[in-house]
DNA sequence: CTACCTTTGTGAAGAATTTCACAAGCGACC
DNA sequence: GGTCGCTTGTGAAATTCTTCACAAAGGTAG
């Protein structure tokens, strides 16, 4: 996040950004912001904040985003057709290097730069290509499987748009996202308003 | 995410499912799970665990599901198709009354069941259809201007796509999901595994 | 009815996170 | 060079969250 913001700063030519300014962009404090920042390192100078360019760097440095990872995007729906067109996608070094789906009629149709690839080339391609980081864009049914699959071939992160849970062995990262549940989330918050 | 699981269990008729269980396919230990829900109420028996009916009606009822959302999806792209098309949204009651876009090219299509109209009549709607929440699922550009306009319109609750922060007034929730931070996390758990 | 097995609900302990508050450092200005 | 205003970095305090551990049931079998 900090990241995020820290990037428009620099375009806009600023050069240093105080915890304060920080943490207003963000939503969030002034001391939180310089604990966080803190773990990783001493960045700022007192008395006049934090060097935003040399900032965004380290940061992008700790991130690991200094190199371009190699992603799959498993399941040719439309969620993995949002996050392909995602230009900050690439721009942030994830290079898309396979789409695969198991549906006769997707296979092989183009999808924006690439052609949807068969399930069944999967494990062979995550190898072939080194990619180490897997999209799960596909139903809940049959998640874990493909999951099992792709850990097998390499991945070593997932992240996971199927609403279900998934179980990963410990060297394997994964995040979860369920839109439904954010939503839930927001119903909850609007039905219990009055009380909180 | 425990409504997810005992309506799984409900459908498979199971009559009962104690904290261990509910652990398990959540991915929680089970004290968390029993504090997590003794939060709300007693549900449990001793000795038997929950009753998994009971239950899945209760947890409806506390996240307010008992009855329909009107949601408006503004931004007729991929995230937003992605969400309408995604069954267990209606099945939920979350009830898509309109689809809205800018661009004059989408504007007047055809989208799922409903058709895409311009921004333009987005508040008079937002009113005349007593629309909740919003999804918002625009670039990051102008998305403040468009989270006024509807928040003042009557919206009291927003899931926010655009990658950018939101502020909203205290009468209002948010909920933000940012893909590419969630790939970046990946990132940076890749980078650092080691150390860790 | 009693003994025993199981599982909840929950105070208390422990761990993690956030906030506070202030000394220390930096730059600017006279 | 000294003073002053500002902002970081960070221990300590406060708060929040998670885990532990066990008494209080509920059920069952004899």
């Amino acid at each position: 996040m900090y990241l995020r913001y820290l990037e428009d700063l620099d375009t806009n030519g600023q050069q240093t950004a105080s915890s304060d300014e920080l943490a207003q962009l963000c939503g969030t404090t002034p001391a939180q912001v310089r604990k966080d920042l803190s773990f990783f390192g001493s960045f700022g100078k007192r008395g006049l904040g934090y060097p935003v360019h040399e900032l965004t760097d380290q940061l992008r440095g700790i991130l690991g985003l200094g190199h371009e990872w190699r992603v799959v995007i498993i399941g040719a729906g439309k969620i993995g057709a949002a996050l392909a067109n995602y230009r900050g996608f690439l721009q942030r070094g994830f290079r898309v290097v396979g789409v695969y789906d198991n549906s006769p009629e997707k296979i092989g149709q183009p999808w924006g730069e690439a052609i949807v690839r068969s399930m069944s080339d999967l494990a062979r391609d995550v190898k072939q290509e080194d990619a180490l980081i897997a999209v799960l864009a596909i139903p809940a049914e049959g998640a874990q499987d493909v999951v099992d699959m792709v850990v097998d071939a390499g991945i070593r992160a997932i992240l996971n748009f199927a609403p279900t849970q998934i179980a990963v062995p410990p060297h394997v990262s994964l995040k979860s996202v369920n839109m439904a549940m954010e939503l839930e989330g927001l119903s909850f918050a609007l039905t219990n308003k009055g009380a909180a």
